[in-house]
DNA sequence: CTCTATGCAAAACCTTTGCATAGAA
DNA sequence: TTCTATGCAAAGGTTTTGCATAGAG
């Protein structure tokens, strides 16, 4: 099934309603490839449809969280984004500290351990977030200037 | 070095002072064992100091956690809390979703995986950040009653 | 003395809510 | 018609700041 599908079925299965705003907002929500914030979102829906409110926006991603097409991450910087959630196989956060890019990873050796880590402490497993900090390639190299050659 | 030093020589290295107040909040700090957020801290302090405001607190804190003594944490809930960073070796959170109960628990197969993969990427590794989110043994027990002996 | 630390209250943020009206079923 | 959805503005909650004064070095 599409977004668009799953959206409209939680919706009628909570009695709530479809309505064009939330065709927008989901719509580009989808378009956008990053993590968002809820002002990034809202711009983004602002340029095609200019009328809409920030409440609205707000209101429809937490929509968008029950209904599982999109989740809620809080990063270290207090900042909170949104991600797709739907057809995106779980996957965790390489983070670079200088200039913000990341990566979206998935190491199958970590996820089973991970699993096997909960158990052992007689847990039920439901998620986990792991991101991991570093300085990426290119700020490396900013970084450190090649070493032995003075210029 | 014990935390105090540590502190002290992290505030005449950057020319601040040293205050009886700011000894009053580690010490509260360094007190408490568990993940505080800083109404509670403020609220420890002032049991014994109750002129100290929230203002010092909070700023109080951002020096801790400069001077490395202390972390952040932003949980999935939206909630931020401290911890104690020092002679405490890192380690990650299993947290239930029910009782909010946690464990800290370090892997080593994880960590050696975790540095791993951040290299494969080429990130220069700095930290990391892994919360496991489930439900604990005894909520487990309360969700589901013993089976097939009805009482 | 000089410069930082502090309490207090106000400001700045970010997120949620209330309400009157528009819109969906 | 009878709901829910929405924009707007106001309210909440949390964190930060400005300012006058106390306190450290």
């Amino acid at each position: 099934m599409k977004e668009a599908g799953v959206f409209k079925k939680f919706l009628s299965g909570k009695k709530l309603k479809h309505s064009e705003r939330r065709d927008w907002i989901l719509d580009a929500f989808l378009h956008i490839e990053k993590h968002l914030t809820v002002e990034e979102l809202w711009t983004a829906v602002k340029r095609k449809h200019p009328s809409v409110g920030f409440a609205t926006v707000y209101r429809t991603l937490k929509l968008l969280c029950e209904s599982g097409l999109c989740s809620e991450i809080r990063f270290d910087d207090g900042t909170t984004r949104y991600e797709h959630n739907y057809n995106h196989e779980h996957h965790d956060h390489l983070i670079c500290m200088e200039c913000g890019r990341f990566l979206e990873v998935v190491d199958d050796g970590i996820e089973r351990l991970q699993e096997r880590l909960m158990k052992r402490h007689g847990f039920l497993p439901r998620h986990h977030r792991m991101n991991l900090y570093g300085i990426c390639r290119e700020c490396k190299k900013e970084h450190s200037p090649v070493q032995g050659t003075a210029r």
